[in-house]
DNA sequence: GTGAAAGCGCTAACAG
DNA sequence: CTGTTAGCGCTTTCAC
């Protein structure tokens, strides 16, 4: 399979080398009758303009990469970012955008990994999947003001002009206690993930705040955070239903958190929704085959991964441009998780104080 | 941020450029001593090698490629997925290789990203995350010669030559069988996923072939075979127990698949196991979160990607040589999912004949 | 409208 | 051991 180049295109053609590079970018400059011969020449051939060549002449790759978090973590599992991938897929092909994945098994892996995609030029922009507190990564790119934009929001309050795709996480979270609250439960507990993500940050502030707003001060032992997801869903429910008073309802910080919370609820015998009422977030595919299904925030993954690509290709294109911040509508999935508590149930747990 | 090149290096540290391309490349014929200087003088400028010109002059690019199957597809979001990238990316990550992703929404689009990633010779190798009957893309790339493993295996005959890793899906199938058989199970069904992918119909001979091997014919009716997963697996549920006899067991094709299947069950008050024993395929991470927790196959996703990536990379590195075939062990995940069939379930079942 | 030539940043053959 | 030189395949001034 000899490689047929752009000089091959262009004797064959009887044109000079310029001109098919011409056709090939559709230049104006150009009479149609030559494009014409050109792309048959090219047709017969079978020529394909070579990647790395152009990338070099142009200083551009027309790729962009989209860093996972962590590998070694079980959240790396999640259907969340499939789905990610396909709305960031999905714009980045409109515009001919391809994709170069970079995942690491530690911080130090994953640092190393940027670094070298943006050093070695291998991408024109980033796209980080993740966001948490004090992230090197992040500040990497900032500094080096390279093309980039995040999933979620930066914590440090110093990275200002960065541009991401949010939902807004703290109202969510409020609004889905307030719901817990009008449906008559006090003992309400807080699930969360990775306290380093911003979004767990976020969750948390919104649950305060409702209850703060009904007049109820939050009570630490029923905040708990977990970093794995299954297994964190189940010590979560471990510890929370060993308190003197339990809870009557959870909100859990994602879905497949939930599935593990559910799980061990089943084995204690406590019924979803009978005994304890659930809410969570993100409504992953298979979100809604939990048995009941549960009631979750629908935050628009794809929407997410869709509009990220959009705003870093936006800012490929005009580097100059302020950066900029984009929030994606979420909406309260109701199923079979949550009810209006039982006078009984209200009972039991006040008669365990 | 002016980029500094490899001319730089070589003026800061007096040397010739082709000097430094030898330090880059740790060539044994360059002293010490210049050597220590070259890297100082990396250092100091903050050198790093771009990329493309690299690939460019080495005709390599020190990239795979990693073909996804159809995101319009549900199937797309399996946390199996995630998995094997996550396999993939751990033995590239060791040989130094980044991964290039592609995904498409229709068989076109995939088909001509894989086309851009050979001609323009933006990877230097592909891996399959999919296989099934007469794929235009596994023959073009044979035809292309292009070096490329797939995960399950080529269906067509005529594609002798092709690397694969994949599962003894026939054994696997068959076992599951068996041991339904041995449970007392008679009326076993088998919800497989689309005839087109090659492990479907490997599956499905290995429950053939058990069924056989006890003297049983197999029923059409307890055999139906599904795209989707949720909404497949619900489908298949209803089609199944709307059966004049009704079966004690079910073999399905994918865990996801098997919550859509256990979530109508329960909707329906069919109770798992005592009316009716599931097992499944893949464990996927959230497998053991079913309620009860599934009886299923690991079929070590991982394991599928890690050495596909290892075979590919031998690919790349010896052309000449001979296809790899790849067998990963399965190993049989006993849940709660499967019990021996109850007296009054057989009478119940028989009952209805 | 089209061609000639220089150059993107790196590697590799050939000298010495 | 190290330098010189000629590309890798494409783009892009600058001429005409």
């Amino acid at each position: 399979m000899m490689t047929v180049t752009i000089k091959d295109v262009a004797r064959a053609a009887k044109v000079a080398p310029s001109t098919v590079s011409r056709v090939i970018s559709d230049s104006p400059r150009i009479s149609e009758r030559t494009k014409e011969k050109v792309r048959e020449a090219m047709q017969e051939l079978g020529y394909h303009p070579n990647f790395n060549a152009r990338s070099l002449a142009n200083q551009s790759t027309k790729t962009i990469g989209v860093v996972m978090p962590n590998s070694a973590n079980k959240t790396f599992q999640n259907p969340f970012f499939p789905e990610v991938i396909r709305g960031i897929s999905t714009k980045a092909h409109q515009l001919e955008y391809g994709l170069y994945l970079s995942t690491g098994q530690s911080e130090e892996e994953i640092f190393e990994e940027v670094q070298h995609m943006v050093q070695g030029k291998r991408v024109d922009g980033i796209i980080l999947l993740y966001s948490k507190a004090d992230d090197q990564v992040m500040k990497y790119l900032h500094e080096q003001d390279f093309p980039f934009t995040v999933i979620g929001r930066p914590y440090d309050e110093t990275l200002q002009n960065v541009t991401y795709v949010n939902n807004d996480n703290f109202k969510a979270a409020k609004t889905v206690t307030e719901y817990l609250l009008l449906l008559g439960h006090k003992r309400i507990a807080f699930i969360g993930g990775n306290l380093e993500n911003v979004v767990t940050i976020d969750h948390m502030e919104g649950y305060h705040r409702a209850l703060k707003n009904a007049g109820m001060e939050p009570n630490n032992d029923f905040i708990v955070f977990h970093e794995e997801l299954q297994e964190g869903g189940q010590e979560a429910v471990i510890d929370l239903m060993s308190l003197n008073e339990r809870p009557t309802a959870m909100i859990v910080a994602d879905d497949i958190m939930t599935f593990g919370v559910m799980r061990m609820l089943s084995e204690m015998e406590i019924h979803v929704p009978d005994d304890i009422s659930i809410i969570s977030f993100n409504n992953v595919m298979i979100s809604e085959l939990s048995a009941p299904p549960m009631t979750t925030v629908d935050i628009n993954i794809y929407s997410l991964g869709y509009e990220a690509a959009n705003l870093l290709i936006d800012k490929i294109l005009h580097p100059g441009a302020e950066a900029k911040k984009m929030l994606i509508p979420h909406k309260l999935m109701k199923r079979e998780t949550c009810r209006r508590i039982a006078s009984a149930q209200r009972a039991a747990s006040e008669k365990s104080v």
